[in-house]
DNA sequence: ACGTGTTTAGATGACG
DNA sequence: CGTCATCTAAACACGT
């Protein structure tokens, strides 16, 4: 199985990658593939076809238009409008009830289809984004970026989303937030998660979050989420029930906004009196051109360099903070330092961020590494062929640096939490 | 003006 | 049914 899914997360991101990846890791740790074809709920007999990812494990539909062609099967880019994020979307999310909602697709390529929304929570894909960002910190509009990149919904979807991300940054405790440097031009500042409450996570102190739902916009609900008989996106799905599994357990141990932490915050204080309900306003059109060089950057690929397990380390686990407070608290390592913190797990050689602290031990103790790292696999660029699917609004990274791919390592690390 | 960040509030669904 | 988790909406302050 393992292999099944290290195979399907392929090599994808990776490649051009540079990076100090293993060559078997990387391949196996990068593909964000997984995640697009991950369908949460239903994964039906694991039928990844062989020609579904091209040698770079990009998705790539087998022969066929390119993934890049997902126009084709995008309504939205075909002009079908669709407005993810208003109540009708919410209501998709949300308000259909779980037994009426439509079946989740079995092949959903969220970078490139449009009408599914992503089944993670905000907060996880803020995690997601800042586990893909080569960097330890990451801005706002390199969230936005990594999301709209990686999820053609959000693409799409009504800005009003992004007014979602920023408060789940901001009330969400798990997330810190990390000055700009006074020389650092730029909006805004930076964030990271916060270790402590990784930590915390760890000790299983938060709840479970309760299963994802697949959320299908409602235009989409009414088509198949089979892709056309074109078989220009891609497909295949089926991640075996492991992999879901994982990909479970890093939900839940992300949580969402509240799962982290805020909930102990807010609980209990909602509610209060009914105020008129405000005058909507007109979505202000998202700021898709939001990173700057800077910015970018941080997105790269994730390709093998961060690991939250090595962030939270081993001793972590047993409960105890010692890296992750003093990383907390210590400035950013310069990327002299940074360059220098390295981690093997399994004998891979991983990177360690600077910011997330010079964990020097291959944290591994306690934890499946050969499953999380698995698990993250699926956070690989969708972007080879999102040129041609719902289509990134701009190519922000080179061809070559096009790949988004999260490092496994990252996402390992993430599922490690459970 | 716009992006960012914070905060408040309401809604909905899952769970115990 | 109460609580929790999550999402959505919006007001507002502040910085660029």
């Amino acid at each position: 199985m393992a292999e099944n899914w290290l195979r399907l997360s392929g090599a994808g991101a990776v490649e051009e990658g540079g990076l100090e990846e293993p060559s078997g890791l990387d391949d196996s740790l990068t593909s964000l593939q997984w995640l697009q074809e991950f369908s949460i709920l239903n994964a039906k007999a694991p039928s990844l076809p062989p020609g579904g990812t091209d040698p770079h494990g990009y998705h790539q539909v087998p022969g066929s238009a390119a993934p890049g062609s997902p126009l084709a099967a995008d309504p939205a880019c075909l002009g079908q409008p669709h407005t993810p994020g208003k109540p009708t979307s919410s209501c998709t999310s949300r308000s259909a009830p779980a037994g009426l909602q439509a079946p989740p697709p079995d092949d959903v390529d969220y970078a490139t289809n449009p009408h599914v929304k992503p089944p993670y929570s905000y907060a996880t894909l803020i995690c997601m984004a800042m586990q893909a960002s080569k960097a330890t910190k990451i801005t706002l509009s390199a969230i936005y970026k990594w999301i709209t990149d990686n999820f053609c919904y959000f693409r799409h979807a009504d800005p009003t989303w992004q007014n979602s991300i920023r408060h789940n940054l901001s009330l969400n405790k798990c997330f810190i937030k990390v000055p700009r440097e006074k020389d650092e031009p730029g909006k805004g500042g930076f964030w990271r998660i916060d270790p402590q409450y990784a930590e915390r996570l760890l000790s299983g102190a938060f709840k479970k979050r309760r299963l994802p739902p697949v959320h299908i916009h409602p235009a989409f609900a009414r088509q198949t989420p089979q892709e056309p008989e074109t078989g220009t996106w891609v497909t295949p799905l089926a991640i075996n029930p492991e992999a879901q599994q994982l990909l479970r357990e890093f939900e839940e141990a992300t949580g969402g906004e509240t799962g982290w932490g805020a909930g102990e915050v807010r609980a209990g204080h909602k509610r209060k009196q009914p105020l008129p309900k405000r005058v909507a306003k007109a979505p202000r059109p998202s700021s898709t051109t939001l990173l700057s060089q800077e910015e970018q950057g941080e997105l790269e690929p994730l390709k093998g360099d961060f690991d939250w397990e090595a962030i939270f380390d081993a001793g972590t686990l047993g409960g105890e903070l010692g890296t992750l407070e003093a990383l907390d608290l210590s400035p950013p390592l310069s990327p002299a330092d940074r360059s220098s913190v390295d981690l093997t797990v399994h004998g891979h050689h991983i990177d360690c961020p600077a910011t997330w602290g010079p964990s020097t031990e291959p944290a591994t103790d306690g934890l499946d590494f050969d499953e999380t790292f698995l698990a993250t696999s699926f956070l690989q660029h969708p972007w080879d062929e999102s040129h041609g699917s719902c289509l990134p609004p701009e190519p922000l990274f080179e061809a070559g640096d096009a790949t988004l791919a999260v490092d496994l390592n990252e996402w390992a690390s993430v599922g490690a939490f459970l």
